[in-house]
RNA sequence: GGGCGCAUAGCUCAGUUGGCUAGAGCGCAUCCGUCACAUGGAUGAAGUCACAGGUUCGAGUCCUGUUGCGCCCA
């Protein structure tokens, strides 16, 4: 067509052309050799050109392929003045090549544009590939066996020297790389394997499985209900919404990966079949292990195979195919014979996600092939739940002395294995070579070459004999050294497992796959009816954790050098600390921060590292630095990472992060307290019986500590149960620091030694407290319990302390239990009020500046005169104080002030600091003021006396009093110092 | 492009159905070699809860928008 034909179209601009000559048009490209395959060209349905063009091909220079002019969206409309670097280098012309480009691929799918696979599986141009070039009658044989960067120039030069070439422009992209050759990617079409996840088995038992709670309505069909349905709950709760999405938006997962690693695809390839081969027996053999559903036949027509570059398409052959069920395993077999006879396995491998989504059956057994018999065979050990295994060397050694166990051990399995009617079990005990008895083929026994005890069980519940009565054989076994050898019933013990603790983006990697092939897997098929049940999940619970980063909120990652060695805080921290620093780091956030400081190789000091920005625009620490302390170089992990090796002078300074210094601490005062109250818990002997009710006659703080100790540990069980770890972490922390050792420990200081109660008091507390924290400071605790389980101590009605199961330890002893009885909201105020009253005091001497040793005298009140005589001796020891007294103190005073009565206090020094006083007096009254101005505000609020709670109303109206009066005591202490 | 998170004291972070005079650790200031602990104790200073609207008697908290930072998926 000329240009003067596109002008009567009504091509715009066409008229400005010489009419008689050939119209063209240009197309802008970044990799011109895939020319070579073009099949058509798009452009924008809405560019100004589209409507004269539509309808018409345009031949392909050299090649000579006539290709049609398509109309896609896709196409970016030239901008030349645009911001859009697409736009602005666009011609608006398209060239499309389907079997090269994912783009192109999209887009001849909707055009029905052929796919011309110009590329050998070497990515040089080839013609033998899908590209039938002298079939076709089609030119550039010049470029054929050319790689793609040569095909790249040629195709260049060639149109330069025709005269096509429009114009080279510089045009930066990104091109995709592979990660370890680094070589440019080269889309390629090729057969690839693909699971159909989007099936109702997988995707949509997926779906069904979420909670519903935690399930959009939307998303929500309806369908029989399955076991495992509803019972998949995700903490934090917005990562359910990931889960969902992502299973809604699936496609089809392609699971071949063309790597050297991995699991190879478990299927047998062969090119049909020639006319001299023993068709009939290989058809035999493959449908013996097709009907006990082993391997699977099919073939296919070149057709519908198209092994990219591994077969040669233009060779009339059909595909014979095999997939082996177990190739490594039982039917190994099988796949020797294939491959004597011409098969030949499948290159490709799985993707690493789809192995991994076999996890929970790859590691605790696959469910049996066939439903298992019904009736128990005697004679038959498959028949068996579980195979338990002793090695017992030799004999002697197994029957033991007399009065050994071993002798009970067996008179009780023969007494099992004779009386009991249904024969419950199997017993061997044989040489492992003895091959005639039955148990002897099992794995777990082959390779014994001693003497081994077997015990093949066939139930694995209790068993009742006459002469031993109940008996949990699993149990019972285990205790005696015997080891579960079967896997079989691992995957009912612990599938569903409770929770998968994992980060975000595994979500979409791992967890719904496991969920999917699980319950594919576990349900039942019945084959000859074509349905299927859902089965179980592999776990119910999912928590996702947060992520941590550097202190710039960088991903830690090995070249930035910004990482934090867990072995490097053990040895600088403890594993305690770290452990605990974790737990409180876990909140419901995504990411956490964790800043990275330097230790000084040559004289440990820890400190901030200097900071540089890397081209890519990260924060590191700078390659080379200088300790602040003994000015010393030294080389950073990133300085490592970028090629700086560390020498002798200049060696390499490990990372930490100052964020585990309040664990170190932590882990520091509870050893501390321990210790002390060790000390004190042995020094007190053995205690007395306690007559009475111990809740009657124990004194304030003690009744205090307990009631705080119940209501810690329900807040820990309550934060456990909600994947809060770090309000875990944090009630521990302040219970420990803040009510133990700074008030219990304390109070109790003055009293405790002549007290047996209060020491059983201090013991069941801090036994407690080792047994709430073990989970997240197991070494520290379980050291410190190895004294406290020594102290003898009297029992407390509605403590419960279970001692150590197995090995006298700590992490098999009971939780703590404190009966409500112990909470006390009359104590915990009374308590209160004392350290109200402490504190008020240490406030005028901190103010006042007095000596920590010096006692001082308190005038107040009848009212708080009793409160410290009813809990003498504790206001007195922790305030300093030397005498009470209800009278004015005669020398120089202060003023204070507590729970709304004025008191005053003595003998603070020699002359009372009165500018001191003043300053602390005037920024009280400030600060009351504003206060008042607050709660008034408030007050005259009509619509917060409306609508308000009346008790808020009321609260608001005692606390504005209680602050006119505190303010006007004030005042009146200010006006009586001047 | 889709989804999600974060922004609160100098730093790192809590603050779960709105009631807060906003907390903790580190750091900072003053005092303390004291007999469990100086990796400690006592006391204190330090915040327009990113910004702008809205709902409400009442907003750090709920809604809308804006800005900045970050993560995941495609």
């Amino acid at each position: 067509m000329s240009w003067s034909e596109l002008a009567a179209r009504g091509y715009p601009g066409a008229e400005d052309l010489p009419g008689e000559d050939v119209a063209w048009v240009t197309v802008a490209t970044t990799r011109p050799e895939t020319y070579i395959g073009d099949s058509g060209v798009a452009v924008n349905p809405r560019d100004p050109r589209a409507g004269a063009l539509r309808g018409l091909c345009i031949q392909l220079p050299i090649i000579g392929r006539i290709i049609p002019i398509v109309e896609d969206d896709f196409v970016v409309m030239p901008d030349p003045e645009g911001s859009d670097p697409k736009a602005k280098f666009a011609t608006g012309f398209l060239k499309v090549t389907p079997a090269h480009d994912p783009n192109d691929y999209a887009i001849g799918q909707r055009h029905d544009l052929e796919q011309i696979n110009v590329m050998a599986p070497d990515a040089s141009i080839s013609d033998q590939h899908g590209w039938d070039r002298e079939a076709r009658g089609e030119g550039g044989r010049v470029f054929v066996g050319k790689s793609r960067e040569d095909a790249r120039e040629l195709v260049v030069k060639e149109f330069h020297a025709r005269g096509l070439l429009e114009e080279i422009k510089p045009y930066v992209h990104s091109v995709g790389h592979s990660y370890r050759s680094h070589a440019a990617i080269e889309p390629y079409l090729s057969d690839q394997w693909y699971v159909k996840v989007t099936d109702e088995k997988l995707r949509g038992a997926a779906l069904a499985a979420m909670d519903s709670e935690q399930r959009t309505t939307e998303s929500f069909l309806p369908r029989p209900q399955h076991e495992g349905d509803g019972e998949l709950r995700f903490a934090p709760a917005r990562y359910a919404k990931t889960f969902e999405q992502w299973h809604e938006g699936l496609r089809d997962w392609c699971i071949s990966r063309q790597l050297w690693w991995g699991h190879r695809i478990p299927v047998w390839w062969k090119i049909a079949f020639d006319a001299d081969e023993p068709v009939d027996e290989i058809l035999d053999e493959i449908a013996h292990y097709e009907s006990e559903h082993r391997a699977w036949r099919f073939s296919r027509s070149p057709a519908d195979v198209y092994k990219g570059g591994y077969v040669d398409v233009s060779r009339e052959v059909q595909f014979e195919g095999v997939a082996v069920r177990d190739p490594h395993g039982q039917d190994h077999q099988l796949v020797d014979f294939l491959e004597d006879h011409g098969y030949s396995q499948d290159p490709d491998v799985l993707d690493t996600w789809f192995s991994s989504a076999l996890w929970p059956m790859s590691t605790m057994g696959w469910p049996p092939l066939a439903p298992r018999a019904e009736t128990l065979c005697p004679d038959n050990p498959d028949s068996l739940k579980a195979i338990y295994v002793k090695h017992v060397g030799n004999w002697q050694s197994f029957i033991g002395d007399e009065n050994d166990h071993s002798g009970e051990l067996i008179e009780r399995l023969l007494s099992l294995r004779d009386s009991d009617p249904a024969k419950p079990l199997v017993y061997e005990l044989f040489h492992a070579s003895d091959m005639s008895t039955p148990l002897a083929g099992h794995e777990a026994i082959q390779g014994c070459t001693d003497l081994v005890c077997a015990v093949g069980v066939r139930t694995t519940g209790a068993v009742t004999t006459q002469k031993y009565g109940d008996l949990d054989l699993g149990d019972w076994l285990c205790s005696h050294g015997f080891i579960e050898s079967s896997t079989a019933d691992l995957l009912e013990a612990f599938n569903p497992t409770s929770v998968l603790c994992t980060a975000r983006e595994i979500i979409t990697l791992w967890v719904s796959r496991m969920v999917m092939f699980n319950r594919y897997f576990l349900g039942e098929r019945d084959t000859a009816a074509n349905t299927h049940t859902d089965g179980r999940l592999p776990f119910k619970d999912v928590f996702i954790h947060a992520m941590i980063q550097d202190g710039q909120g960088q991903k830690m990652s090995k070249s930035l050098g910004n990482g934090v060695d867990p072995l490097d805080i053990i040895e600088s921290h403890g594993a305690d600390s770290l452990r605990f620093t974790v737990v409180k780091m876990t909140t419901q956030t995504q990411d956490v921060r964790m800043p990275v400081d330097l230790i000084c190789p040559h004289c440990a000091k820890t400190f901030e590292p200097k900071m540089v920005t890397t081209q890519a625009g990260h924060r590191v620490a700078s390659p080379v630095q200088d300790c602040p302390a003994c000015h010393k170089p030294m080389v950073t992990a990133y300085g490592v990472s970028q090629g700086t090796a560390p020498t002798d002078e200049r060696p390499m300074a490990k990372n930490t992060s100052s964020k585990f210094d309040e664990a170190r601490n932590f882990c520091n005062k509870l050893w501390n307290a321990s210790r002390f109250a060790l000390g004190i818990l042995k020094e007190g002997g053995s205690a007395a019986a306690m007559d009475q009710t111990p809740g009657e006659m124990l004194s304030l703080p003690d009744r205090w500590i307990l009631s705080r100790l119940a209501t810690t540990i329900s807040d820990c069980e309550k934060a456990l149960a909600g994947y809060q770890f770090n309000t875990y972490a944090t009630s521990m922390y302040d219970f420990l620091w803040r009510d133990f050792c700074d008030w219990y420990l304390e109070a109790i200081k003055p009293t405790v030694g002549e007290s047996a109660i209060q020491r059983a008091v201090l013991a069941h507390v801090l036994d407690s407290v080792v047994r709430l924290l073990h989970p997240i400071m197991p070494f520290v605790t379980e050291a410190i319990w190895e004294h406290l389980r020594e102290i003898e101590t009297v029992a407390i009605d509605g403590i419960g302390l279970k001692g150590s199961r197995v090995g006298g330890v700590l992490a098999t002893a009971g939780w703590p239990r404190v009966d409500d009885l112990w909470r006390s909201e009359a104590a915990e105020a009374q308590f209160e009020r004392v350290q109200g009253l402490v504190t008020a005091i240490r406030e005028v001497r901190s103010q006042h500046k007095v000596p920590p040793k010096r006692r001082i005298t308190l005038h107040a009140p009848e009212e708080i005169i009793e409160l410290v005589v009813l809990t003498e001796p504790i206001v007195t020891t922790l305030a300093g104080l030397a005498g009470l007294t209800h009278d004015d103190p005669a020398g120089p005073s202060v003023p204070a002030r507590f729970a709304g009565i004025d008191f005053r206090l003595s003998d603070l020094a020699d002359a009372v600091d009165s500018d001191a006083e003043r300053a602390r007096l005037s920024k009280a009254i400030a600060d009351g003021e504003k206060q008042v101005l607050a709660l008034e505000r408030r007050l005259m609020n009509p619509g917060y006396l409306d609508k308000a709670p009346a008790h808020l109303v009321e609260q608001t109206r005692e606390q504005l009093e209680a602050l006119k009066d505190e303010v006007g005591s004030l005042r009146e202490q200010l006006e009586q110092l001047a």
